[in-house]
RNA sequence: GCGGGCAUGGCGGAACUGGUAGACGCGCCAGACUCAAAAUCUGGUGUCCUUGGACGUGGGGGUUCGAUUCCCUCUGCCCGCACCA
């Protein structure tokens, strides 16, 4: 007789249940449906042409949850799209000659093929491609929305340039004072830009962080940081001229500590404020200092090593609450245009900069603050003799009217004092600035505007929407060849008639992804982006899965178009991401050849703790994410024609914890692949027993199991909910090395056992689902698993009746005792007190004190 | 500088609300099978000393009958923000 083929034959099962699946649409959403909603998403990829390990894991991660959560009952929506805008796809026809357009859809074309063999539970009858006019026709639409809405405006402004990608980055895509992509330095530069009002919505999008509680705390903390609230106040000093005489205008500053105002001795203004830049017509020392402000201060080096350095323009401010008393005005190198409104009043005593600013240019420092309960007027001598400010709580002292009050009474005592003298108010400043979405690139949505000389900024009337793409464009020089196209660009105003010029800029990159988790919903309907009440339906997201370079970035700007899209009508909706997961990333240790060149893994031989490369040594380095640059990547391609894909998912689900980085390693893949195996043997073994019920009275031994059985089935279930996957191929592999262990001759060992196999089948199906699928086949199921409920497990089978608990003598075990698990304190006292161990501890005295926690655990204190 | 996180065998990591530390896997060691290798299987594997113990979750201290878990403190690493008034 032939055995069957004790080898697992990866590569026909795979494809074997892709082409069932697909051919069964199994992973289309039922409708209608009475199954409650459930909608899975990950990132959508950037079609750079491969797929990457990072691609593999989070699209494995977001398919255990959809497995899992269809296998539980719910109606699952697991769609996949393509963020198909963006920068690469200039670079390359840069390089290569090849149209943006054609380079991105080639790509992917590829990757489509790429996903096909992951045997991920996707939709792709809702796939979606964001440089698709079908798809950024709405978006046009969209802005017009907002703008209309007061939600969008164009304003001259300062903007981060970045000198390499020749485009405007939003604050979010500077990173360190360098482009995000790029990483050159960033310059500033006055341009004409769109911006989106994200700042509308600074206080609720702050507020709502607090409901946000499926995501990751220290996402909820940076985009809290990031909006960056602060209470404090605006306070008006009116300007005395250089001689002398009050020039009816004011200077407006930001402060949150209104109650120092008493010891301002100081104010100090931006480079690129509009008194200083009047003040520098008339003075070329401070132009040239203005200039060299500008210039520096982007980088975060120069930010760091920058020295405090101002320029006194001879201008006085009058003091708000003692009109005799005057400040110098100065134009100070460390006071942002873009926070509050450029200006501030520096108050030495309590404040560090100031501190710096005012030794520097010996002004004067007053204390008026002093810590509660020391000697205010040794504290205060101390204090303005030394170089260090006093910023914690304390009373105020030297201040007129605030006198004695701590500080958070006098900072309302001076608001309410400001606010009756019409010279301020209190105000809250946030940190977050609106969002500029031009950038001045072909490959993106372009703005549907048409700048007139008669009639300004004209919005694209609707039924010339959408605005696309011209084909016929060169890359050749540098710049934006929308900017120089003959014809594309020349236009006659929709409102008058005269010759007009395109919008020539495209919107920012992040404004398709800012909007299309909704687009999934409805994503063929051409009228509207989406269905208001297929949105309603579907949305908000229930899991979202991606990485945390987005913490900020997408998930912000995706939580204010929700609103904004609310706030036009389009549906009601506040936050679009209910639970939020962010995931670790791929790593692989790093090598480097004699001279010092980076070395792909698959060409160094790894010998125990020694490598080399052609026969010479190779250092090996720590493990750094997967990149081209390092060398250190490995191609998912590979790993599935080697080992399949339910490997490659289960060495990745089973490594680490998902939010964790993972190390890749080919041991880690080999073990996985073996596992495979014998499950696929135990499986062979199962298949050979005749289906039926389980005997009444079971032999000790399968008893055992099959409490363990179901113990499993409730604690994987627990783990995937919680995502921890890792412990959750833990469990399923202890089980698994249960039932080869187990005796199948003995009373109902052999209908356990192919319980259990069917069970770990059942349970594994998320993470491996093709052998899962094929294991349920063997077993003679008619069904197949991805239509299969999930297990239940019987509750009363959960816990043995016996239970074996540590006894401990002064906190340190000295033993077990198995016990009934209905034992009582005295019954576990005495059993504990009869092991030799413990009785040799006690020698010989009676314990001072006995704990017992039934259940767990004895502790006896010895004398 | 400010804010946050982490630290457990040779390695990745378990340990739910304080209750048998090291589950599961990788690696390694020994054995079986083999002419041999691969694959597979069996057993072992925190450290130290002699059975039996002692020590052990980054260092030090504390709370507790009992601490990887709670508190204080120090050290190291990682992440975010960065002159934010």
């Amino acid at each position: 007789m032939a055995l069957p083929d004790d080898r697992y034959n990866f590569r026909e099962t795979e494809a074997k249940w892709q082409t069932t699946w697909a051919a069964k649409n199994s992973f289309t959403i039922e409708e209608p449906s009475s199954k409650p909603k459930y909608y899975v998403l990950e990132m959508f990829p950037y079609p750079s042409g491969r797929l990457h390990m990072g691609h593999v894991r989070n699209y494995t991660l977001g398919d255990v949850v959809a497995r899992y959560k269809k296998a539980k009952g719910f109606n699952v929506m697991h769609p996949m799209g393509w963020d198909a805008f963006g920068l690469p796809a200039e670079n390359a026809a840069l390089e290569r000659g090849v149209h943006p357009g054609k380079w991105t859809l080639q790509n992917i074309a590829v990757m489509r093929e790429q996903f096909q063999p992951l045997g991920l539970s996707l939709d792709w009858s809702r796939e979606i491609t964001s440089c698709d006019p079908a798809y950024y026709k709405h978006e046009q639409k969209m802005f017009l929305d907002f703008l209309k809405a007061g939600l969008a405006y164009r304003k001259e402004s300062w903007v981060n340039w970045d000198p390499v990608e020749h485009t405007v980055l939003a604050n979010e895509q500077v990173i360190d004072g360098k482009g995000w992509r790029s990483g050159a330095d960033v310059e500033q530069r006055k341009l004409n830009q769109w911006f989106l009002k994200i700042t509308h919505f600074a206080e609720d999008l702050l507020q709502a962080i607090e409901g946000l509680d499926r995501w990751p705390d220290k996402v909820r903390l940076m985009q809290h940081n990031w909006i960056g609230r602060s209470e404090g106040a605006r306070v008006l000093w009116p300007l005395v001229s250089k001689d002398g005489k009050d020039t009816g205008e004011t200077l407006e500053v930001f402060t949150t500590r209104p109650d120092t105002l008493f010891g301002a001795s100081f104010c100090a203004i931006s480079s690129q404020h509009p008194l200083a830049v009047k003040a520098a017509e008339g003075d070329a020392a401070l132009a040239d200092f203005i200039a060299d402000c500008n210039r520096s201060g982007t980088s975060t080096a120069a930010i760091e090593t920058a020295e405090k350095k101002g320029y006194d323009t001879g201008l006085k401010a009058r003091h708000p609450f003692d009109p005799t008393k005057t400040v110098p005005v100065y134009v100070a190198n460390f006071v942002l245009m873009a926070y509050g409104s450029g200006a501030i009043f520096g108050c030495p005593g309590h404040d560090e900069r100031d501190m710096e600013f005012a030794r520097k240019y010996f002004l004067p420092v007053r204390c008026v603050v002093a810590p509660v309960g020391e000697d205010a007027v040794a504290f205060a001598a101390k204090l303005e003799a030394g170089n260090v400010a006093f910023s914690d709580d304390g009373v105020a002292i030297n201040s007129d009217f605030l006198n004695g009050l701590k500080v958070d009474a006098a900072k309302r005592a001076a608001i309410d004092k400001l606010e009756s003298l019409k010279l301020g108010k209190g105000t809250v400043q946030y940190r977050l600035r609106d969002w500029g979405v031009s950038r001045q690139r072909y490959w993106g949505c372009p703005i549907p505007i048409i700048h007139c000389d008669s009639c300004g900024a004209v919005p694209v009337p609707d039924k010339d929407l959408p605005v696309t793409l011209p084909e016929d464009v060169t890359f050749d020089v540098p710049g934006n060849p929308l900017e120089r196209h003959p014809t594309w660009k020349n236009v006659n105003c929709p409102t008058c008639g005269k010759a007009a010029r395109r919008e020539t800029d495209t919107f920012d990159t992040f404004f398709e992804s800012s909007w299309y988790f909704a687009r999934f919903c409805s994503p063929n309907l051409t009228d509207r982006p989406f269905s208001e009440t297929a949105a309603m339906k579907w949305l908000p997201v229930d899991q979202y899965i991606g990485g945390v370079e987005h913490a900020v970035l997408h998930l912000l700007y995706s939580r204010f178009f929700t609103r904004a899209m609310s706030a036009c009508g389009y549906l009601n909706l506040q936050e679009p991401f209910d639970g939020m997961f962010t995931q670790g990333m791929v790593c692989h240790e790093t090598y480097r050849g004699a001279d010092g060149a980076w070395l792909e893994p698959g060409s160094v031989n790894k010998t125990g703790d020694s490598a080399s490369y052609n026969g010479q040594p190779v250092t090996v380095g720590r493990s750094e994410k997967m990149s081209k640059s390092k060398k250190n990547t490995v191609d998912p391609q590979r790993i599935l024609d080697t080992y399949g894909a339910d490997s490659a998912r289960l060495f990745m689900l089973s490594d680490s914890p998902p939010d964790r980085d993972l190390e890749w390693t080919d041991a880690g893949i080999e073990g996985a692949w073996r596992y495979l195996n014998r499950l696929w043997r135990l499986a062979v073994n199962a298949a050979e027993i005749p289906d039926g019920p389980l005997p009444l009275v079971l032999d000790p031994a399968p008893a055992g199991v099959q409490r363990q059985i179901h113990r499993t089935i409730s604690a994987v279930s627990d783990d995937l909910e919680k995502f921890r996957f890792n412990s959750a191929v833990a469990r399923i592999r202890e089980l698994s090395n249960a039932l080869a262990d187990m005796d199948r001759s003995v009373v109902g060992g052999n209908a356990v056992y192919r319980f259990g196999v069917a069970t770990v089948a059942q349970l594994i199906n998320p993470l491996a689902p093709h052998i899962s699928e094929e294991i349920w086949q063997m077993l003679g199921t008619t069904s197949i698993l991805t239509e299969t409920k999930w297990p239940a497990f019987d509750p009363a089978l959960l816990e043995d009746d016996t239970v074996t608990i540590a006894v401990q003598v002064n906190g340190k075990l000295r033993g077990t005792i198995t016990v009934a698990k209905a034992a009582d304190k005295a019954a576990l006292e005495t059993a504990a007190l009869a092991i030799p161990a413990v009785q040799k501890q006690l020698d010989g005295k009676p314990p001072r004190k006995v704990i017992i926690v039934p259940g767990k655990i004895v502790n006896i204190v010895a004398a």
